[in-house]
DNA sequence: GGAATGATGTACT
DNA sequence: GTACATCATTCCG
């Protein structure tokens, strides 16, 4: 490997090596891919929540590590994909360093790329809806229970940073679908966004 | 072993 | 707006 390319990927992962809030915050407007089936599906970003380690009673990793959880204490820039509700499939983004415990759920994309595979995936529903919600993001793009843990440096499932992107206007707020830690703000939409849950 | 609980989505009134 | 399917995980005993 080329010194260059070692230093792409150390910046890329020093990108998820922040806190579960900074990272979700500038996850806003970034392509989430996965390649399937010699397909490329992609989907930009607008509406994210942070699950933090300290003083988050709504976070998964809150009582420590359990078989469930274990990826969200991996190292950063990994998956924690979960099932939710014993039928959806989550999709999370582990922040912060190893042992700690945070992730970033993404929770609705705008579609970009693939729509047809995505159509095929989560049948007769409007395109605005085919990403809008954590779990029909996953249905969408095909995330499987198999994924937790994967390495998004290395793929099949990635999260590209534009290089050029105008700085989305982002609007914070709580989080949803939880019943504890219910004040802290740390869901972030694309301001108007018509591809975010709510 | 048993019971409660979801970081949800869909259908229906 | 409300009802509920559905099951892995977790906690308690």
């Amino acid at each position: 490997m080329k010194v260059a390319e070692i230093d792409v990927e150390r910046a890329r992962r020093e990108f998820f090596a922040r806190s579960a809030r900074i990272v979700a915050r500038d996850l806003i407007g970034c392509l989430l891919v996965h390649d399937l089936e010699g397909e490329r599906l992609v989907g930009r970003i607008v509406e994210v929540e942070a699950y933090e380690s300290r003083g988050d009673a709504a976070s998964h990793s809150a009582r420590g590590p359990t078989p469930r959880n274990a990826s969200m204490f991996g190292p950063p820039g990994h998956a924690y994909v979960y099932l939710s509700y014993g039928v959806h499939c989550c999709f999370n983004v582990v922040t912060a360093d190893a042992g700690v415990g945070e992730a970033v759920l993404v929770r609705a994309l705008e579609p970009l790329r693939g729509l047809e595979s995505m159509r095929s995936r989560r049948g007769a529903v409007a395109d605005v809806d085919l990403c809008r919600g954590p779990g029909r993001l996953s249905r969408a793009l095909g995330f499987e229970l198999e994924h937790d843990g994967l390495d998004l440096v290395r793929g099949p499932i990635g999260i590209h940073v534009p290089t050029r992107m105008s700085r989305p206007r982002v609007d914070r707020g709580p989080r949803i679908g939880i019943t504890k830690s219910v004040e802290l703000p740390w869901r972030f939409v694309e301001r108007g966004s018509r591809h975010a849950s709510r």
